[in-house]
DNA sequence: ACCGAATCTGTTTTT
DNA sequence: CAGATTCGGT
């Protein structure tokens, strides 16, 4: 087929067929390796080669970094024309959208987006007002996962209440109520509010919504099974009557459920567009035979996914490795070594890569390649924007930017320290709550000259106006600058300690850096609009965009993995309790998300992947350099690695089983570690009911702290406390729990 | 009312 | 370990 254009050579006939069916819905339903990212940008590519204009064409992704990739290979295959088809992620589609739309719905364009931490400023002091504070319940980063969990499925706190989500009295709601109040007063929003603000702007607003439409004719959905609802209505309202709307994904690698990833997105596609087209990619190009049947074992255990096989056409391979150490220390050892080992065998730093479940498994990992000199980088472990000095400029910005944004003040106000205390700020809330404006505009005019804490406040007024007064003309690396200056920032850092002060100005001359390398959009004229714009980034993405400059091991998590490849993989710390992770593996839901976590994990790996745990538990130093308490139990997910394509250790209690290598009946060996599990699965149990006397709690009197209960879910514990209708019980497992009452879940325990 | 030192407490995953 | 909170001294 060489007369056939560049962008639809090499294609197999199924990716074929998904490049180039341009009208209409589309699936594609795209096994791990598939050839997904290329299919996408063939197609986009395809798109204008059939003239359509670039502009036209909008790509969601949901990383910053994959729409970072998808950009270059894109302008790779088409040239110029490529830098005008919009390819960004859902948030920063939304925050560009909004930026210029959302007047419509009573914010002004300055809007501020709020960041986790705003948010939880912003709740923390709602929960004291209402005085909340007390209950464990209560705890302002709960209470914000718990709005934040209703937020991302397009709940409002009435829907909440009608489907039972919640009681009428849940104090969450009422907090939540406050919350949305409190964020409208600031000209905020939040981050699930960029893509619920954008889904109301163009249900309640008609024309707004055709002239997005008449934008955007043909909408491509990267990692589709990510998508939670909101995503969900902004894609089909964008799409209207045109439908051509091309999807991505696979079920098998939706590991976002936590975010409201919404797996019926992908089930029900076919139902909302009976007429879509449906083309399954299976064949791997990615891993080799064994690494390939490792993970398809794997998958295949859980219940609820669609049916498919991958296959490939490369060869077996090597067979993945299991290794199994005495204790943390020993298998981050291993590892380090196995790195030096493979690279002897002509592999590069960069085509290998640690994989873990949780972030905090990361150092030990770092610490034992540290020893040995392996250059490594860790992945998307504290960001840079993240730093507190980074933030407390950027608090600053934000405050010149939207003078609303009472987060930004609260943060900054009293940084350094200008004798702005909390009694001084309890009272400016409160007048500026009466009045009905923004603490700033309030710390303009409240008290007299001769307060002190007036003339502390006025202070910082002044010195946020001359930053405004600035904002104007100058850009924002100059501005950077300014602020780290004019606001005494600087003079506060250089008095700490030396080690300090020095990483900490490095990172601020960093973030100047990155104000003056940025890439303003072109209709950012203004230097208030390049301000913004610039803000924005960095809310959204963050920084570091790094890309992964060569000769470096990678260690990063499953989730920041997914997408990625890697000649030689290593997926440590394979325990019961990490992977599944404790907190996750609570019902079989949770159980099939982790499992599809290990499917992400093992389909990363190109031609070797090695699988390694350790007989201690996590090597995750808890608190005080002591370690999480856990006798290590291999994952639960190596009972289904098929005999066949394993080498290695077996995983097993007795350690002269593990010491003896691979001999015996793999097959049995696999039995035994099974029957291991079940009997693990039992000791950990909850005790049954039979070997307690339970009796039926007839008077709220009984409830008194350090009585005895059974939990039908939770089993036994003892009161805590009681406070209205909520009780704090400490479970045998460690963790305290609310129970909310009445419920039939709870008795008392005889002795 | 502020500040630094002592004390407490918490990690699952992230746009 | 590190951030948040509390406490005691100014």
């Amino acid at each position: 087929m060489t007369g056939e254009p560049t962008h639809l050579q090499a294609l197999n006939p199924m990716q074929y067929e998904a490049v180039t069916t341009l009208q209409g819905p589309l699936l594609i339903l795209a096994g791990a390796g598939s050839g997904k990212t290329r299919v996408l940008t063939r197609r986009i590519a395809h798109l204008l080669y059939e003239g359509i204009d670039p502009e036209n064409v909008f790509a969601v992704t949901f990383t910053n970094k994959a729409a970072a990739e998808m950009k270059e290979r894109v302008e790779e295959l088409v040239g110029e024309a490529g830098r005008n088809v919009w390819i960004s992620t859902f948030h920063s589609a939304c925050a560009r959208i909004l930026r210029q739309e959302i007047e419509a719905l009573g914010y002004t364009k300055r809007f501020a987006i709020y960041d986790d931490e705003d948010s939880k400023r912003i709740v923390k002091e709602i929960v004291a007002r209402w005085g909340y504070d007390e209950e464990d319940y209560m705890r302002p980063r709960k209470v914000l996962s718990r709005i934040d969990r209703y937020k991302c499925r397009m709940l409002t706190p009435e829907q909440v209440v009608a489907q039972h989500l919640a009681h009428t009295y849940d104090a969450t709601l009422r907090v939540w109520n406050d919350y949305e109040d409190q964020l409208r007063a600031a000209d905020a929003i939040d981050f699930n509010d960029l893509i619920g603000h954008t889904v109301r702007l163009f249900t309640e607003h008609p024309d707004v919504l055709e002239r997005w439409r008449d934008r955007f004719h043909y909408l491509l959905v990267d990692e589709y099974q990510d998508t939670n609802k909101g995503q969900y209505r902004l894609l089909r309202l964008l799409t209207g009557a045109r439908r051509n709307l091309a999807v991505v994904g696979d079920d098998d690698q939706s590991i976002y459920g936590f975010r409201g990833a919404d797996i019926e997105n992908i089930l029900g596609f076919e139902r909302d567009f009976p007429d879509a087209k449906v083309i399954r990619l299976e064949q791997n190009y990615r891993s080799t035979g064994h690494i390939l049947d490792a993970a398809n074992q794997v998958i295949q255990a859980n219940r609820h996914r669609k049916e498919k096989a991958l296959w490939t056409a490369a060869g077996m391979g090597r067979k993945v490795t299991l290794v199994q150490r005495r204790d943390p220390g020993d298998e981050a050892e291993w590892v380090a070594r196995g790195l030096l080992q493979l690279r002897r065998r002509g592999f590069t730093w960069q085509d290998m890569a640690i994989v873990y479940r949780t972030n905090a498994t990361s150092r030990i990992f770092e610490r034992a390649l540290q020893r040995h000199r392996i250059p490594h980088k860790i992945v998307g472990s504290r960001k840079f924007y993240e730093r507190r000095e980074v933030r407390d400029v950027l608090g600053y910005l934000r405050l010149v930017t939207n003078p609303a944004d009472d987060a930004a003040f609260l943060r900054v106000c009293n940084v350094p320290t200008r004798g702005i205390g909390a009694k001084t700020l309890a009272d400016l809330r409160d007048e500026a709550a009466g009045r009905g404006q923004p603490l700033l505009t309030t710390a303009r005019s409240v008290g007299t000259d001769t307060d002190r804490a007036a003339r502390a406040l006025r202070s910082f007024v002044e010195i946020i106006d001359a930053l405004a007064e600035a904002s104007r003309t100058l850009d924002p690396a100059a501005l950077v600058e300014r602020v780290v200056v004019d606001s005494g920032y600087k003079a506060m850092v250089e008095s700490e300690g030396k080690r300090e002060a020095e990483s900490r100005l490095a990172n601020l001359v960093e973030l100047i850096r990155d104000a003056r390398d940025f890439e303003f959009p072109l209709e950012a004229t203004t230097a208030s609009d390049r301000l913004r714009a610039w803000l924005d980034r960095i809310a959204l993405a963050g920084q570091d965009e790094e890309i992964p400059e060569g000769g470096q091991v990678t260690l990063l998590t499953v989730h920041n993995a997914k997408g990625l490849e890697y000649p030689v993989v290593f997926v440590v710390h394979m325990l019961e309790g990490q992977f599944p992770h404790e907190r996750s593996a609570t019902d079989e839901a949770g159980v099939e998300e982790e499992r599809r976590l290990a499917y992400v994990a093992f389909t990363r790996a190109r031609k070797r992947l090695v699988i390694t745990w350790n007989r201690e538990g996590p090597g995750t130093e808890f608190f005080g350099g002591r370690r999480q308490s856990g006798d290590g139990v291999p994952s639960r997910f190596l009972a289904d690695l098929p005999g066949q394509a394993i080498e290695g250790d077996l995983p097993d209690l007795e350690p002269a089983m593990a010491d003896s290598g691979p001999a015996g009946d793999r097959e049995e060996l696999q039995q035994r570690f099974g029957t291991f599990l079940r009997a693990h699965r039992e000791r950990r149990a909850p005790p049954t009911d039979e070997a307690l006397r339970l009796t039926e709690i007839e008077d709220i009197a009984d409830l008194v702290p350090g009585r005895r209960v059974h939990h039908a879910r939770f089993g036994v514990g003892e009161i805590r406390s009681l406070k209205g209708h909520r009780l704090l019980v400490s479970f045998t497992d460690q963790r305290v729990r609310p129970v909310s009452l009445p419920t039939e879940d709870l008795h008392l325990v005889e002795d």
